[in-house]
RNA sequence: GCCAAUGUAGCUCAGUCGGUAGAGCAAUUCACUCGUAAUGAAUAGGUCAGGAGUUCGAUUCUCCUCAUUGGCUCCA
């Protein structure tokens, strides 16, 4: 047996559920129980529905076997003896798994008690190096993960070596779910949903809105800095805008339904590049005008299965920090590389670190010229190196129309979201029939590129609340500082202090309640307030104020100057 | 969309084995004028997600719909 790493616990652990699950139902069909990252699953198919009183059932079964020190044992079959074996037991998920396997190799399995399944392993050697075990959910998950296929039961759970490791994952869940930005987006009155106006649809509220506004000032700036300009296009656009982008075939269940207006079929739009590329179209272009980089913020809508909405992080009308890059193939190289070293230093200027990137390649079924995939995939690999990340492939999982780099972020708990997204495009400048004059005078095809840095705002301001537990830095905060006035006789020297500091471009409020000091600091802070200034009758006779800090704690007394100047100084350094 | 769970006041949640609901926080008003994480009192706030059925009577039971949550799939 190998060393005793924490996937080979689990994954014996999903082996000790199936145990137990098969004690329980006789009938019942296994297809895989692997590892996961926190822990493990195991999908079944049988005829009991399973209930959240059953997982107590089966987990009480799970411990007694972990007590009882049952022995993984190994034993080899040719894969014919394996495939009658698990024929005689009506398996026919393992059966089908089986099929994977070359017909002349020797395939595995792990016995332990009554239980014996088709496996690589490594296991454990006994059931008692299992610590701890806990059964977490049950969800439906389709064989092999394709929803044609039929719909297996999935129980999930996780194993450690001892409990209190297990006491302490579970701590920093709980941890992780207090940063949950759904909770932050409501505690702090950022933004929310109706069911009036439809799943998935946001509403920015003021809070969330000055958040949302600093930021695209920012992003816009960034852009110009960075060699773009920026466009604004139309939400509807006419259904011939549509077929031509070939969107109405390859993208239809994607879209909403069309409207009317005098007699023409307008669409919602999706995306912004066909936009984008009547913008181009408008006039003749030459080859001494590329690259053009024509950024926008704009909100398009897709249909989503309602099952895959979350928060702000999967939403049906979202803005996408879109920018379309069209240029030479001489030139895509370099523009790759200076995409992807944008859109990390804008990570960066938020903190984010963890950040890792994927790469698709050419599907079987794809459009455009090999040559110019191969030039596209270089580039892309290229900028990867030279920004010195690690990525992971996707071999042929690029889409049709071109290869791409996708960037996902964790959030909270872990679950990782697609943000940025660098992705050729050999389709469109073909439908649209997209040139530039050459220097010899001559048409040529442009290259295209559709790059969100971010991937749209509201991923972003959801993963950022996560980032921040809802705590912006100064310079994206709501509200900056609160004056908090001990009694009510200092209450015209707040007011006047705040005119002071709003005159200096820092937005400061008064909290005017009627309520005790303790009790307007206790609201500062849970309103992740950077600076709560405190004036009492001392304060107000030397004319100076009484601070503390979010992170720093109490500041003792400060002259107003220079507590104006520390903050001015955060906004402008955008202190993380 | 599929599998499962959930839906009670602005928020967090009790409760009703069928007889139209309650707490804490928040809000409002009044009193207190207070020094670094909750001053006190009073008031107001709910078609118990929506619809249909069973019943003398449904927030409670049944069915349908909608929404949310955890997954699958998909994706920014």
């Amino acid at each position: 047996m190998s060393e005793l790493n924490i996937e080979t616990i689990r994954h014996s652990a999903a082996h000790i559920m199936a145990a137990a699950v098969k004690e329980l139902y006789k009938d019942v069909k296994f297809d895989i129980g692997p590892a996961t990252e926190t822990g493990f699953y195991y999908d079944f198919d049988m005829e009991h529905k399973l209930t959240p009183e059953d997982l107590k059932e089966i987990e009480k079964r799970m411990k007694k076997m972990l007590s009882r020190k049952l022995e993984f044992t190994r034993f080899e079959l040719s894969r014919k003896e394996a495939e009658e074996m698990l024929k005689k037991e009506n398996q026919t998920f393992k059966l089908e798994r089986l099929k994977d396997i070359p017909e002349d190799e020797v395939v595995s399995f792990y016995q332990c008690g009554d239980y014996v399944d088709l496996c690589r392993g490594p296991h454990v050697e006994n059931s008692s190096q299992i610590g701890a075990v806990k059964l977490l959910s049950i969800a439906g998950s389709y064989f092999r993960g394709d929803e044609k296929n039929p719909m297996l039961q999935r129980i999930y759970g996780t194993a450690f070596a001892t409990k209190e490791e297990m006491d302490a994952h579970f701590k920093m869940l709980e941890e992780a779910a207090k940063r949950d930005h759904r909770k932050l987006g409501t505690e702090l009155d950022l933004f929310s949903f109706s069911d009036n106006v439809g799943p998935g649809l946001v509403l920015w509220h003021p809070k969330g809105a000055f958040v949302r506004n600093t930021f695209e000032t920012f992003w816009k700036s960034e852009h110009y800095k960075n060699g773009y300009d920026m466009l604004y296009t139309p939400h509807i656009g006419q259904s011939i805008l549509w077929e031509t982008s070939g969107h109405l075939s390859f993208y239809k269940e994607g879209m909403y339904s069309s409207m009317e207006i005098d007699e023409k079929d307008y669409y919602v739009k999706p995306m912004n590049c066909p936009f984008h590329i009547e913008v181009y179209q408008s006039r003749i272009r030459s080859y001494r005008e590329l690259p053009l980089r024509w950024a926008e913020l704009g909100t398009v809508y897709r249909y989503e299965k309602s099952g895959a909405l979350h928060g702000l992080l999967r939403v049906r009308g979202f803005t996408q920090d879109d920018a379309h890059i069209i240029c030479t193939p001489e030139q895509i190289e370099d523009e790759i590389a200076e995409v992807l070293r944008f859109s990390l230093s804008i990570w960066k200027a938020f903190g984010f670190t963890e950040i890792k990137p994927y790469l698709s390649t050419r599907p079987a079924k794809a459009v455009g010229d090999p040559a110019k995939w191969e030039k596209a995939l270089d580039s892309l690999k290229k900028a990867v190196d030279k920004a010195g990340l690690d990525c992971e492939v996707d071999e042929g999982g690029g889409a049709f129309y071109g290869p791409k780099i996708d960037l996902k972020v964790k959030d909270a708990i872990g679950r990782e979201w697609q943000t940025t997204t660098i992705q050729f495009d050999f389709n469109l400048p073909e439908r649209f029939d997209m040139t530039y004059i050459g220097e010899d005078g001559k048409r040529h095809q442009p290259f295209m590129v559709h790059r969100a840095l971010l991937g749209s705002i509201e991923r972003f301001f959801g993963i950022l609340i996560e980032q921040y537990a809802g705590a912006f830095p100064m310079w994206l905060a709501p509200v900056q500082a609160k004056i908090l006035p001990v009694t009510e006789r200092q209450l015209a020297y707040a007011e006047e202090l705040k005119r002071n500091f709003r005159a200096k471009g820092l937005r400061v409020d008064v909290d005017t309640r009627n309520e005790g000091l303790g009790a307007k600091i206790k609201l500062g802070r849970n309103e992740r307030v950077p600076y709560l200034i405190i004036v009492g009758d001392k304060e107000m006779a030397e004319g100076n104020v009484s601070v503390r800090n979010r992170r720093e704690g109490e500041l003792g007394t400060m002259d107003v100057e220079v507590l104006t100047e520390k903050m001015l100084k955060e906004v402008e350094e955008k202190t993380v």
